[in-house]
DNA sequence: TAGACGTGGCT
DNA sequence: TAGCCAAGTCT
C-alpha cells in the first residue's frame, strides 16, 4: 500500500534544495513560480522566477505595471499567455482580494490562468490546507505504484484527484508533504524514462515493479506537433521581436522573422486575438 | 474532449 | 537525432 509512511520520510531526507520550499517563502512567490512551472522545468524557472520576485515582490506590485512587461520579463520561458493570465491574476488579487493571494481553492481557480493542478498546489504548498495535488508525476507514480501500469496515459481529472485523495493522510501538515513527496519522487526517482527503481521508497509496495514492469498498452495522450516549422515557432519568432523593441515595430520589420505574408499576418492576427501584442498607429507593440 | 499553445533538455 | 517529455490551462 503506497502511504504517507514510505513517502513522507524520504521526502524530507532526499528533497531538492528550491526557492519555494523555503522557510517563509511568501504565497506571491508560490504563485509566480507554480505559473513558472507549468510545463516547464525547475532548471529554466529558478533565473527568471529569482528576478520576478525582486521587481514584482506583491501582486500590487505587479498589477501596477503595463502587461506588456509581465511578457517581456517572461522572456523565453515559453507559453506567453502565462505571463498575460500572471498579470491578470495579479490585477484581480490587488482588486478583488486586498492584495493577498487567497487560500480557498474556488476564489483560486476563478483566477485567470488557475486550473485545478495550480489551485491546489497554492492552497497547500502556501498555506498548508489539505487537498490532493496532481500534477503529471503524481499521476505516474500513481499509475506504477499503485495500478501497476508503466505509464499514467490521458490526464482524467476527477478520477485522479480522488486516486490521490485516497492516499491522502488525515493531517494536514503530512498531507502536504506527502502531496510534495509524491510530486518529487516522480520528478527525480519515478521517471518517465529510466525509472531508479533501486532508489525509490516504494520499490516494495510498487505493483508496477511486482508485476515485473509490463509494457504499457494502454491510451497514449496525442502526439505534439512537430514545432520545427510550425506557425508556433514562428509566433515566437515574432513575439521575440517585439519583447527586444521598446517602440511599436512595423509589419515589415517582421518580414525577416516570417517571410511568408499570409503566415505573417495568420500569426499577428492571433497575437491580437490573444491581446499579447497591440496595434499601434507606428505598428505593432507589446500590450 | 481533443487540440492548441513555446521552448529547451535529454536520450 | 528525431521524438519524447516537461510542477497545465483553456476552449
Amino acid at each position: 500500500m503506497v502511504s504517507a509512511r514510505q513517502v513522507n520520510p524520504w521526502y524530507r531526507e532526499n528533497r531538492r534544495d528550491l526557492p519555494w520550499r523555503r522557510p517563509g517563502f511568501p504565497a506571491w512567490g508560490t504563485l509566480v513560480s507554480e505559473f513558472m512551472l507549468q510545463q516547464t522545468q525547475v532548471s529554466r524557472v529558478l533565473p527568471r522566477l529569482e528576478e520576478w520576485l525582486r521587481r514584482w515582490p506583491t501582486p500590487a506590485d505587479l498589477a501596477a505595471t503595463p502587461p506588456g512587461e509581465a511578457v517581456r520579463a517572461w522572456d523565453r520561458l515559453g507559453y506567453p499567455r502565462r505571463a498575460l493570465a500572471l498579470h491578470s491574476a495579479a490585477v484581480a488579487i490587488a482588486e478583488q482580494h486586498d492584495g493577498k493571494v487567497p487560500a480557498d481553492v474556488d476564489a483560486l481557480l476563478a483566477l485567470p490562468g488557475i486550473g485545478q493542478y495550480t489551485a491546489r498546489a497554492i492552497a497547500v504548498f502556501a498555506y498548508g490546507l489539505r487537498h490532493p495535488v496532481v500534477d503529471t508525476n503524481v499521476r505516474r507514480v500513481i499509475a506504477r505504484a499503485v495500478e501497476g501500469q508503466g505509464l499514467a496515459g490521458p490526464a482524467a481529472t476527477a478520477r485522479d484527484l480522488a486516486a490521490m485523495d485516497a492516499l491522502l493522510p488525515a493531517e494536514n501538515d503530512e498531507a502536504a508533504v506527502f502531496n510534495a513527496g509524491m510530486m518529487e519522487l516522480g520528478a527525480i526517482v519515478c521517471t518517465a524514462r529510466n525509472p531508479k527503481c533501486d532508489a525509490c521508497p516504494l520499490a516494495d509496495v510498487c505493483r508496477w515493479r511486482a508485476l515485473g514492469y509490463p509494457a504499457y498498452a494502454g491510451p497514449r495522450a496525442p502526439r505534439q506537433q512537430r514545432y520545427v516549422g510550425s506557425d508556433r515557432e514562428a509566433r515566437g519568432r515574432i513575439l521575440a521581436v517585439l519583447r527586444g523593441s521598446e517602440v511599436p515595430v512595423s509589419e515589415e520589420a517582421l518580414v525577416e522573422a516570417v517571410t511568408e505574408p499570409d503566415r505573417r499576418s495568420r500569426i499577428l492576427e492571433g497575437l491580437l486575438k490573444d491581446g499579447l501584442a497591440a496595434l499601434t498607429d507606428d505598428g505593432y507593440a507589446l500590450p
